[in-house]
DNA sequence: GGCTTGTACATAACAGTGTTATGCTTAAAC
DNA sequence: GTTTAAGCATAACACTGTTATGTACAAGCC
C-alpha cells in the first residue's frame, strides 16, 4: 500500500499545488490534508503544523531563486550577464508570486524565529554573489562580492515589489525591464569605478 | 452624550492604538470594538468592516510618510539633503513598522482592489519627488523628477525590507545607514551625469 | 508466542477570526 | 403622527490553526 513517507510526500505535493494555485491565502491546513487524502492531523504528524509546511515552501523558494541566479561563467557575454540576471529575477517574481510573498513579505510571523530562516536565505544570496563576481575585477575580495550582490539584490527587490504602485504599473513591460537593467548597470559601474575605497 | 461621529472617532483611535501596539496580527475587529467600548457591529456601521479600517490606516501611513519625505528647500545644505531624507525614511520604517507592512507588504488581499489605493500612494511619492527635485538641475522636467524619485524610493525600500536578512542584520546601525546613503548618492550622481539621455 | 512502546492516523472539539441575520432603539423626515 | 433610516447589541455562520482523545498497526524485546 502506502508507506509513511509516501503520505509525507503527498502532503508536500498538495501544499505546493495549492500554494501555486491559490497562494498563501488559500493554503489552509484542511485544504492541504483534503488534497493529500488524509485528515488534518497528518500535517501535524509529518510536519509541525502549518509552520512546518511554510518552512518547507520557504526553503524551496530560495532554492529555486538560487537556481535562477546561478549563471555559470561564459554562458553569456559580460554585457548580457546583467540583463540575463535581471530578467531571471523578474521572471522568478512573476512565476512564483506566492513564494516571493512568503520569502520577502513583511509578515513573517507565521514562519518562525528567523534563526532557522537565515542560513537558507544566505545560501541563495551567495549564489547570486558568485554570478555577479564575474563582473568584478579579478583581484576582488569575497567581501566586495557579497556587498555588490546585496546592492544589486536590493535594487531588483525594490523594483519588483514597488512595481504595483502608480508609475511603473502603467509602464510597458519591456520598458520597465530596461529601466531595472539600466539601474543595475549604473550601480555596478559606480562600484567598479570607486573600487570601494571606504571613507 | 456621544454623537455618532464620536463613536466613529473612537473606533479609529482604538484601531490606531492596537495597530501601534500589536501590529497587523493583533488588529482584530473584536479587539477594536472592545477598546472603543462598543460591539463588533460598530466597525461595520462606521467603516465597511475590517477592510475600511485597513484602508484608513493605509491612507494615514502614506500621509505620515509624505510628511517625512517633505523637506522644504534651504532647510538643509544640498549635501545633507540625501542623508536627511534617508535617515527620515529609515526612521519611518523603524517607528511605523506595522504601517510599513500594511503599505508595502505583499499581502494586500485584505485591503481592496488597488484602484482606490493608487492615488493615495501617488500623493506621497509626489512629495518625495518634490524634495529630490532640489538636487536636480534647474531645467529638469517633471518626468525626470518622478523618475529619480522612484529610483531612490526603490533603493530605500529595498534596503529597509532586506535589512532583516543575513548580512545587514549583523551590521552596525550607523554603518548600515551610511551604506544606504552612499548607494543613493551614487544613484543620483549617475542620473545627473547622464542627464537621462535615453538610448 | 506475548507484551510493550511508539507512530500514523481519525474524530471531534476549542478558541480565535471576519462577517452577517435578526431585532431593538432612537432620531430625522414627511 | 407615522414612516424611514441609522446606530447598535446579541447571536450565529463559516472559516482558521491547533489539540485532546482514541484507535489501529508495526517494531522491538523478553
Amino acid at each position: 500500500m502506502s508507506t509513511d513517507s509516501d503520505n509525507r510526500q503527498r502532503i508536500l505535493d498538495a501544499a505546493h499545488a495549492i500554494f501555486a494555485e491559490a497562494g498563501l491565502a488559500g493554503l489552509s491546513v484542511r485544504a492541504i490534508a483534503a488534497r493529500a487524502g488524509l485528515s488534518t492531523i497528518g500535517v501535524y504528524s509529518h510536519f509541525k503544523g502549518k509552520r512546518g509546511i511554510l518552512l518547507a515552501l520557504y526553503a524551496d523558494g530560495f532554492a529555486r531563486l538560487g537556481d535562477a541566479a546561478d549563471i555559470p561563467a561564459q554562458s553569456a557575454g559580460e554585457s548580457d550577464l546583467v540583463a540575463l540576471l535581471v530578467n531571471r529575477y523578474i521572471d522568478f517574481h512573476r512565476d512564483h508570486r506566492a513564494h516571493y510573498q512568503l520569502m520577502f513579505g513583511m509578515d513573517r510571523s507565521q514562519l518562525g524565529d528567523g534563526v532557522i530562516l537565515e542560513p537558507i536565505a544566505k545560501a541563495s544570496i551567495e549564489r547570486l554573489a558568485a554570478t555577479l563576481g564575474q563582473l568584478l575585477p579579478r583581484d576582488r575580495s569575497p567581501d566586495l562580492e557579497l556587498k555588490v550582490a546585496f546592492r544589486v539584490w536590493v535594487l531588483m527587490h525594490g523594483y519588483v515589489t514597488l512595481r504595483e504602485m502608480t508609475k511603473f504599473k502603467a509602464m510597458d513591460e519591456a520598458d520597465w525591464r530596461a529601466e531595472v537593467i539600466a539601474a543595475v548597470r549604473q550601480l555596478l559601474a559606480g562600484i567598479d569605478a570607486r573600487r570601494e575605497a571606504k571613507p
